[in-house]
RNA sequence: GCGAACGUGGCGAAGUGGCUUAACGCACCGGAUUGUGGCUCCGGCAUUCGUGGGUUCGAUUCCCAUCGUUCGCCCCA
């Protein structure tokens, strides 16, 4: 049986679970129209070169969590693992600049896929919402797309959100930085952990956020990235952090908050849910500003900004804090016929009800009054149609309240109506 | 890629220092109850304990491997 069982970190979507995905992507899609933007769709996969250019062939996501793989004709081939380097494929190969606006906003929702071992809110398939913005660089757009994302997690209902920022500047300023943190660090390294003593050489800028040695006096007196951002930088994300103040988003800045796609230039944030229970620090999205990679793609130089959520993350943080509401779906009548002619004509006032957005559910086999009433247990419709041979003849049918109890007596053209006004 | 725990009927699970009927609950099926159910009562429901191999007179229980699940690290959403 193994052959027919799903691959490791995958799964199976039905009942709740998958209402609970539409119901993300329905808050979140509507929301951002509200802010500009539109749908994009692109393919699941793309030729395996959009991504190593655009996330870096250094990062981990590139190097070892991709589903690559050969086509028939020797193509090589990517299960994109993320949405921003296919957008920014699309955006160019489109010629989405020459719209004549001064700025594209484009959102997605679909799967993505990540070759990695599972745990909380981590699969290989999993589900991303995100946004990117082309065409402008600007620190009130910054705190624009922060608000986007903010204003989704509160239409949603999830509580306990804070904002991690930080600037970590244009490319050649995190050159020079990360030039004076490997000097620096090469002094104390011996005191440190394994995995920083590989990261040294590796990303000097993700020992900043080691967790085994947070509180290791070598981190707090490290130099700080802002020490090398140039001032246009630094008023830059002050301008950011003034706009996020009028709009009492909490953000905490994070100086160590390094992300690990090679895109981002200046602005970057996280959004962690802070709580007292094990979801406490799960990162739910994040994302950032990337001056430079549209002009890595083309000869276009065309600044972008966008981020990111993981929608299994949205949805176990909601399980955890008990948000959802009602999304189990109700139906309005089972049809019980207690003899085949009577079947039939349950069959014919299903047909037409069902076209007057009812929904009404029968039993396909039986005929007798007791198994079809476990049925209507089962289904717990607000109301039980009864058919029987003195039914047909009359055509007044039997409809009982399954609340109250009552039944009553209705004539079967008006079973519409008498269900349309008492839903 | 590294580390830990777990894997018993449709589901949730007990169980054993190896010896024979593998608890219990829910669900399900049948009956008491052939046009009115959800309650109650009675009866039924795992030649078998993820898979493969090993040790043994004998393994669901021990050992190895493998697959899977869950969690942590790394990294990320």
């Amino acid at each position: 049986m193994k052959e027919y069982q799903k691959i490791k970190g995958t799964q199976d979507f039905f009942g709740e679970d998958a209402l609970k995905i539409r119901y993300v992507e329905k808050v979140a899609s509507n929301l951002i129209t509200c802010f500009g933007f539109q749908e994009i769709q692109t393919p699941i996969f793309e030729n395996t070169e959009v991504f190593i250019k655009n996330v870096g062939e250094e990062s981990d996501v590139v190097s070892k969590e991709m589903y690559t793989f050969k086509d028939k004709s020797d193509r090589s081939i990517t299960l994109r693992p993320e949405g921003t380097a296919s957008v920014a494929r699309a955006y160019l190969e489109n010629k989405m600049y020459a719209n004549n606006l001064p700025l594209t906003k484009l959102f997605y929702f679909g799967p993505m896929f990540r070759y990695e071992r599972p745990q909380t809110g981590r699969y290989r398939q999993f589900h991303q919402f995100g946004v990117e913005v082309y065409g402008e660089s600007s620190p009130m757009l910054d705190c624009d797309i922060i608000l986007s994302a903010y204003s989704i997690f509160s239409k949603l209902g999830i509580k306990n959100i804070l904002l991690k920022i930080n600037s970590i500047g244009n490319i050649e300023s995190r050159k020079n930085y990360s030039k004076a943190l490997r000097s620096y660090f090469s002094n104390n390294i011996d005191n440190m952990c394994e995995d920083c003593r590989r990261r040294i050489n590796t990303n000097p800028m993700r020992i900043l956020d080691c967790k085994v040695d947070k509180d290791n006096p070598i981190l707090k007196n490290a130099p700080n990235i802002h020490d090398y951002l140039t001032d246009e930088s630094k008023q830059y994300f002050d301008k950011v952090l003034s706009y996020l103040d009028q709009f009492s988003i909490p953000y905490e800045v994070d100086y160590n908050l390094v992300r690990g796609l090679d895109y981002y230039t200046d602005t970057v944030f996280e959004f962690i849910i802070q709580s007292d229970d094990e979801l406490n620090g799960l990162a739910m999205g994040g994302g950032g500003k990337y001056a430079d990679m549209i002009q890595l793609m083309s000869d276009k130089d065309i600044p972008g900004i966008g981020y990111a959520f993981g929608v299994e993350r949205i949805i176990a943080i909601m399980n955890k804090q008990n948000i959802w509401h009602d999304l189990s779906y109700k139906v309005d009548a089972v049809i019980i016929g207690l003899d085949e002619l009577s079947k039939l004509s349950g069959f014919h006032l299903a047909q037409e009800l069902r076209m007057h957005d009812l929904n009404i559910e029968m039993d396909y086999n039986h005929t007798t009054m007791k198994q079809q009433f476990k049925l209507c247990d089962k289904l717990n419709p607000k109301y039980i149609i009864i058919i029987g041979e003195e039914e047909r003849k009359s055509g007044i049918y039997q409809i009982k309240d399954t609340q109250t109890k009552q039944q009553v007596g209705v004539k079967k053209e008006e079973i519409l109506s008498y269900l349309k006004n008492n839903k």
